[in-house]
DNA sequence: TGCACGATCTCG
DNA sequence: GAGATCGTGCAT
């Protein structure tokens, strides 16, 4: 299966959020073997004006990532101990990301992290050339549910309720 | 130079 | 319901 290319990864995050779902992440380790995961759950962080996304606070040395435009990886930590993954989607300068919440019946952001063995080397990762994470195509999937996003009380009622979270139907 | 806090999880 | 645990952004 091909890598999902960088001009997909270059439109809206999240169009690209919804697009993710059902799709194949894969992970090499460091013993050369291979693990795919199906991704379940993501959330969309959209650009400067949303209060709930990192870039809000401008360009800084740890959002600088997502100002150079889609396909690459953004990692940061949270509460001092978990790896948090995202995909970079949009634009040059147009600051986007979206945060992979769930793979396969892993659920939780730290989790995730924590499965993944990400740590501040993935920070920037080019899922197009790297070598040991990226994301295979495959079908889209319209069955999916979506709903407000989680822990972002301080982003204030008009973006804390956006229904920017969205997650496979399970069966 | 210091401080409060967070896109979380686990345990009791 | 609280603690673990630390980089980041903003105040001093």
């Amino acid at each position: 299966m091909k890598r999902i290319s960088q001009k997909e990864f270059s439109r809206d995050a999240v169009q690209i959020a919804q697009k993710l779902l059902g799709k194949t992440l894969v992970r090499t380790w460091d013993d050369g073997s291979k693990t795919h995961y199906v991704i379940t759950e993501t959330e969309a962080y959209l650009g400067e004006e949303d209060l709930a996304c990192h870039a809000s606070k401008g360009r800084t040395p740890r959002t600088e990532v997502m100002y150079s435009g889609g396909g690459k990886v953004y990692v940061y930590l949270i509460y001092g101990m978990y790896w948090m993954l995202n995909v970079v989607t949009g634009a040059e300068n147009h600051p986007q990301a979206v945060l992979i919440r769930g793979i396969d019946n892993i659920i939780g952001s730290g989790k995730v992290g924590r499965e993944l063995k990400i740590n501040k080397s993935f920070y920037g990762e080019d899922l197009q050339t790297s070598n040991r994470i990226w994301i295979e195509d495959g079908p889209d999937v319209t069955d999916f549910n979506t709903a407000p996003r989680v822990g972002i009380d301080y982003a204030g009622d008009e973006w804390k309720n956006k229904p920017w979270r969205f997650s496979l139907i399970m069966k």
